[in-house]
RNA sequence: GGAGUGGUAGUUCAGUCGGUUAGAACGCCGGCCUGUCAAGCCGGAGGCCGCGGGUUCAAGUCCCGUCCACUCCGCCA
């Protein structure tokens, strides 16, 4: 084993490059050993880089026979270089790879490094334990796959920078990871200070505050793609850190960063997918979505709209689930299919109400329409006559329909209504795997009430604008007022999502008191922030977009851990490195701190 | 905090009603083989059945607990 070799031969080009025009040209590769195929003369060797497979070709005879000889002894993913003519494979082509064209006849071979057996094979098709896969998360990173998509992650963050930054003059600008913590949102990481003995920096959950600032400090445009933590639980397209396209403009409306951003997607979309994203982005309000979909972040690449049947209802149905809903101050919505035909007995007995039962929904109700217009089903006795076809007309559908039905309160209602939805309309195959659907979500409220609490919330934050025409009703009717925010959604997948913020002192503070926040707190919690606002800021907004989902659905990937070089799992630790861990005593007592780990009972 | 699924060879899995020596495929090791590319043929090695209890003449299998991973609810301004 020598690196001699690459100090006499530089690479010629990576192995995914060789093409019929590098026919006849010297070639140096380096990279892993994919596989070995030996004949007993002719030695076939498949190299690997994150670029692709090019394959090296040994003959006994060629040269003096030592090339041969070696790569007799190579094996899965030994690290080599090699040096030889790019041959035309002539009829043999492998149509499979790229490079399938050529191969390269060997002159001479030298082993970099030898390996062991990796614990999983190095390919794609593979389903190995993911417990295995971040265990070995840099094995994991060589298949091709994983490594392509990393490849285009880099590529998607220059395009970004370039869209931003040169086209459309931001700023790139960085700011703190030891921040200060923040009393709402979620539950912060905590860093001890070892100079402020019981004092606590925070990880940002977002750089909302500091973005804010830079606007306060006539940066007029900023842009980060920053890291971001959230000590929540985790999900399949949520990580403990993630990374943020961080934007903030000043001087600007809803519309004009609506349009940045439809020029953003698009570019995106069509730089790495392809496609033309049509723009201008449709919106939908928050309560049309809620309405029609059940749900902020609907899924618009299929229809099967949700039915308020509420008031044609009450007081008229005689089914026990609907009359009990209405007693409890519930509502009934319908999830109407017009051809029902394919789902089952077993989907509405099991299936579906399993599907529901997370949300709350304690069943789903149903009724089928015949081809002569005749309701089976546990609803159709419950209502009469003129009622069904009254329904029937409200919700534009006919024989051949199968109705879903859940009565229950409104938040268990979307919620298991919407996820129906979803699974119906997949079911079916009424979703186009290729399709992209946008939309922006808009006219968020600007405060839900939390009964458990007894007080309001900001639904966004509380920095977001209410709309001119609300902000009478900040005092008189809180719940009423729409706010200056909006997500941007794909295929039912929140992307990101911003606001235009409060620049006015006297509204942030009447924001404040609404929120509960006592002068006391205000200026402990915000106090910089407060005083900032009164030296001449101006009106700016921004929006943050999730590069972890963005590139996972360009990936077409099914979870963040395709798409993030080293995740966590779902208790946020590190399999390789086997973090979070213990640290010794010396190291707590500097930071002034005492673990209180529980004991479990003997 | 809660619900569900899974954990058996390096990997992916099978393992019947609790009953002989726990199997298969791929991978690995050795041999053969001159156009393969999921190479082929012959042979071989490889097991703390996640961990700890319990029931039983007997446990991979049944029961209890626990750990880990995944999916979801709560949570994520």
């Amino acid at each position: 084993m020598t690196t001699g070799f690459i100090q006499q031969h530089k690479r010629s080009r990576h192995c995914g490059a060789f093409r019929d025009e590098h026919v006849g040209q010297q070639a140096t590769v380096y990279g892993w050993v994919q596989s070995y195929r030996d004949h007993g003369g002719v030695i076939f060797v498949d190299l690997r880089d994150r670029t692709g497979i090019v394959q090296l070709r040994f003959e006994p005879s060629h040269g003096n026979g030592t090339a041969h000889a070696i790569a007799d002894k190579l094996r899965t993913e030994w690290v080599i270089g090699a040096r030889g003519e790019v041959i035309s494979r002539g009829t043999n082509i492998n149509p499979k790879i790229p490079t399938g064209a050529v191969e390269i006849l060997v002159d001479e071979v030298t082993v970099l490094n030898e390996a062991k057996t990796p614990p999983f094979e190095i390919k794609d098709e593979i389903d190995t334990n993911e417990t295995t896969r971040l265990t070995y998360r840099y094995l994991d990173l060589r298949r091709p796959k994983l490594s392509a998509n990393l490849a285009l992650r880099s590529r998607v963050n220059q395009l970004t920078r370039r869209y931003f930054c040169e086209d459309h003059d931001f700023l790139e600008l960085e700011t703190p990871i030891l921040a200060k913590s923040t009393p709402e949102g979620a539950r912060d990481y905590l860093v001890p200070s070892r100079v402020h003995p019981g004092e606590f920096y925070a990880l940002p959950q977002s750089p909302q505050q500091f973005k804010q600032l830079f606007m306060m400090s006539g940066m007029d445009r900023y842009m980060q793609i920053c890291r971001c933590f959230r000590d929540e639980d985790l999900r399949a397209d949520r990580q403990p850190e993630f990374t943020q396209l961080d934007l903030e403009l000043s001087f600007v409306d809803v519309d004009e960063i609506r349009t940045l951003l439809d020029g953003y997607v698009s570019l995106i979309w069509k730089a790495v997918k392809g496609t033309t994203v049509p723009t201008p982005i449709p919106s939908i309000t928050y309560q049309e979505a809620m309405d029609k979909y059940g749900i902020d972040r609907p899924d618009l690449r299929f229809g099967l709209p949700l039915s308020d049947l509420t008031e044609k209802l009450a007081g008229r149905a005689t089914f026990r689930v609907f009359t009990d809903a209405f007693e409890r101050g519930g509502i009934v919505k319908a999830l109407a299919i017009p051809d029902g035909s394919s789902l089952t007995r077993k989907d509405l007995d099991k299936t579906l109400p399993a599907e529901a039962a997370p949300f709350g929904a304690r069943g789903v109700a149903w009724a089928r329409i015949a081809e002569d217009g005749a309701w089976s089903g546990p609803v159709a006795k419950g209502l009469d006559d003129a009622l069904k076809t009254e329904l029937l007309a409200h919700m534009e559908v006919g024989p051949g329909a199968l109705i879903l039905f859940v009565a229950d309160k409104a938040s268990v209602v979307n919620a298991s209504l919407a996820r129906l939805r979803q699974v119906v309309g997949d079911r079916l195959g009424l979703i186009d795997p290729e399709m992209d659907a946008f939309c922006w979500v808009v006219d968020f409220p600007m405060f839900e009430y939390d009964e458990g609490a007894g007080r309001w919330f900001a639904m966004h934050h509380p920095f977001t604008s209410p709309m001119d025409s609300d902000v009478g009703m900040l005092d008189s009717d809180p719940g009423k007022v729409r706010a200056k925010a909006y997500d941007l959604v794909l295929n039912g997948i929140e992307l990101g999502g911003g606001s235009i913020r409060i620049h006015r002192s006297d509204v942030q503070d009447r924001v404040f008191a609404l929120l509960g926040l006592d002068e006391a707190e205000r200026r402990d919690k915000f106090g910089f922030f407060i005083d900032a606002l009164s030296f001449g800021t101006p009106p700016h907004g921004g929006i943050a977009l999730g590069m972890d989902r963005l590139m996972m659905l360009l990936c077409g990937a099914d979870s963040l851990r395709d798409v993030i070089a080293f995740p966590k799992t779902q208790r946020a630790s590190d399999l390789m490195t086997e973090s979070p861990s213990e640290v010794s005593p010396a190291q707590l007592e500097e930071l002034h701190v005492r673990t209180v780990v529980p004991t479990p009972d003997a």
